[in-house]
DNA sequence: TTTCTTGTGTAACATATGTTACCGACGCCC
DNA sequence: GGGCGTCGGTAACATATGTTACACAAGAAA
């Protein structure tokens, strides 16, 4: 565990050590899941390697893509729920092979006053889930459906560094809160439009694709 | 001030001191700014008296409705802002008149590992404000515009605590992120149905209202 | 091979919301 | 009173998105 927790969190040398001591290393494969709604929460993760997207349902069991987390993240809304003792509000689920460091929750609030590099990564943490989260507010309320998926895809690609994205439309569709046809004929389209093809499960994004 | 902090934030009094000492008593207007897109934020904002509220803007310049502050809480975004010193990518105005004490960002850091009562403060500010941002991407994502027009209506009751809401179908359509012509539309649906009366920059919501 | 499941393409239609235009009502100020 | 700006009502239309239904293709399973 060493080397990972070193090479990206940039914490000070004793965390590192408690984080040995206490962390508990986790993996998970495709489509597994970190946390779910309703199931209280007794540690955080720091994402070591790989991405796990976190969701939100409503009451009618509509289910919406929040954001992604890929290395030296974590998922700051768990830490306040760690705190409080509360039932998680969303659902953490792997993208890909994914490796966590689980942090229990009684140390979360023990380092906060004991290592700076602690704390500066937690207020750091808040404030990146903030803006996400602003962001998907921001792409919900003000972008149309075509602009959502174009940013979609290329958030996919960033993540798996591949031009070659693995998903069905239904996933897509999930995703983005709307149905299969929609996305099915959005993605039409674009590639009319030349800026990607489709295969079965599967869209290259071509060059130009951002334009 | 004394009374006023002692009240509602159930902080210790050792922390209290300390506000008294160098917390600002500041008072708004309905209207007045007190942050704003692209500016500084030197100090976190106690709400004592009053509502505000805050909004995002996108590039193009549409703007939403995020949520209202009142009574001892706390802008939470703005403490993260603080103390990275970033600019402000939301924008905070009074909603009648406000009393809020200011707190200088240099404290913020400062109090959180000195005052227990004030850690508690900040964390559960933080999951407050969380919940608020994804009760509005719920909204904003699933709910038609005239479920989320009668929300809104409602907070302002709640609010305001009255059932006569002041407001023009144009401010109304600002906060909701649409045009005027649609909330008239929907509004006018409304009476129709017997929940609300209209009169000029006033809504009076009818008892049932809430069914 | 056949069968079954899943994914995709497409049409036709329903609905919600956005847009433009125009009119009249209200309140304010002179 | 008369002029003026803001506000609200309404129609007509444009567009984006949701919905249903059905056909076919690709791959898995039998």
């Amino acid at each position: 565990m060493d080397e990972s927790v070193n090479l990206a969190f940039q914490f000070e040398p004793a965390l590192i050590e408690e984080i040995e001591a206490f962390g508990e290393l986790r993996s998970f494969k495709d489509g597994e899941l970190i946390m779910d709604y309703g199931k209280y929460i007794r540690m955080m993760p720091l994402v070591v390697k790989g991405t796990l997207k976190v969701l939100k349902k409503d009451d009618n069991g509509n289910e919406i893509l929040l954001y992604y987390l890929s290395s030296s993240e974590t998922c700051s809304m768990a830490y306040s729920c760690c705190l409080e003792e509360k039932k998680s509000v969303v659902k953490a689920i792997a993208e890909g092979d994914l490796q966590i460091i689980a942090i229990p929750h009684n140390k979360l609030d023990e380092w906060l006053c004991k290592y700076p590099s602690w704390k500066n990564y937690i207020m750091r943490s808040f404030n990146e889930r903030f803006s996400e989260l602003l962001k998907s507010i921001e792409s919900i309320a003000f972008h149309k459906l075509d602009d959502r998926l174009i940013a979609y895809l290329k958030e996919k690609k960033r993540l798996s560094g591949s031009s070659l994205v693995k998903a069905s439309h239904y996933q897509i569709a999930d995703e983005l809160a709307t149905s299969r046809v929609v996305i099915s004929r959005l993605l039409k389209i674009l590639e009319n439009n030349g800026k990607i093809l489709l295969y079965r499960n599967e869209i290259k994004l071509l060059q130009g694709f951002d334009a």
